[in-house]
DNA sequence: TGTACATCAGTGAACGCGCGTTCACTGATGTAC
DNA sequence: TGTACATCAGTGAACGCGCGTTCACTGATGTAC
């Protein structure tokens, strides 16, 4: 914790990522400032313009981040129980675990949409959820299997928010899994 | 639109209301500035202190607004039709005719949360939401209901918070309401 | 109908603050020979 | 193994800006008599 740094931080990039994430956790996206990042990191105000440039440099990069997350997520939970339900749970633990990352991929005004990495990245997820309908025990036919899709995400995404949101406060159980996972079920029956 | 303003603007509390929202689905509820709100309505930067207090109390004001008219429009339209389908359609209308409202509504942090107004018009909104699932065809057993209402919450919430941050752009058609429809009659299914 | 006065809405100057951006700089690192 | 030099990461002082807040004020409105 003490270590004395020398001149070069060494992984400075990193260690404002996790200071953004940190930041936006505790005051919201918009409140974020480069010289608060700066401070956390332990840096001069001006060092963190050599990495991203600008603000939404920097939340491109936490976009990017928080798209290959959700992906690898979403692709390892498919992979172990081939189940679109699991799938929905793995979604909303994303989510509490990640609420920095989510809040700004979800809002895309704050970040470089079309950077070709951020559009790689979130290809991937998109891949992921879609790629996860097809393991229903009735698969849609195809020109069905888009509806689904969008409400399948769309259960998912809406239970996240209003439980980052404070709107479930003290009425569910404090794991966000367990409470969502009957909730997501009646989408299946 | 030129006419003479008196020292007394007559309307200042309602005018600094609409403005806020017009700010707010230009740049979003973070970045609102009391001072703009006030050279928006055409009136010293100061002025806005005396009715609202401070931003806290000005956004509070807001999601009272909108948390009331979620309330009419849930409570018009289950009169009308008598549908929870229909009333999840009218969810997402007033998300999108109401983006600002919807925006602050759902970040209880920018406001003050226990406002004896605000939990009021809050509730009105839940109770207009649950009793939508009365109206089904085949009403769940009481201990299943608040699982289909969070059901029937979450699916309408997360479409129009996947619509609002530009998800689907491009990709289904412009009226919200008519893309809707199809993914939510998923959950009745 | 007229006058006096209290109340209230909005003004405008002043303040201190944190921010992003710029820029000449300095110290560390890596590579060529 | 040693030296020279280019490159790059991070510094720190300076700037101008918009913000919220304060406060003595002024003009309009409403009420008492």
């Amino acid at each position: 914790m003490t270590e004395k740094r020398s001149y070069h931080h060494g992984d400075l990039r990193r260690a404002l990522l996790a200071a953004a994430a940190e930041a936006i956790a505790e005051t919201g996206p918009a409140a974020l400032s480069l010289r608060d990042l700066a401070r956390r990191a332990g840096v001069s105000h001006a060092a963190p313009a050599h990495h991203f440039g600008d603000k939404a440099g920097l939340l491109t990069a936490l976009a990017i981040e928080g798209f290959n997350r959700l992906a690898d997520a979403l692709d390892a939970s498919r992979e172990q129980t081939g189940s679109l339900l699991e799938s929905g749970v793995t979604y909303v633990r994303f989510a509490a675990d990640n609420r920095a990352h989510f809040e700004v991929m979800f809002q895309p005004s704050l970040y470089e949409r079309d950077d070709p990495e951020l559009v790689a990245a979130r290809d991937r997820s998109a891949a992921a959820l879609s790629s996860g309908v097809s393991t229903l025990d009735e698969p849609p036919p195809a020109d069905e299997a888009r509806k689904t899709e969008l409400a399948a995400w769309s259960i998912v995404h809406g239970f996240a928010t209003l439980w980052l949101s404070g709107a479930f406060f003290d009425e569910l159980e404090s794991d966000i899994g367990e409470a969502a996972r009957p909730v997501i079920r009646r989408l299946f029956e």
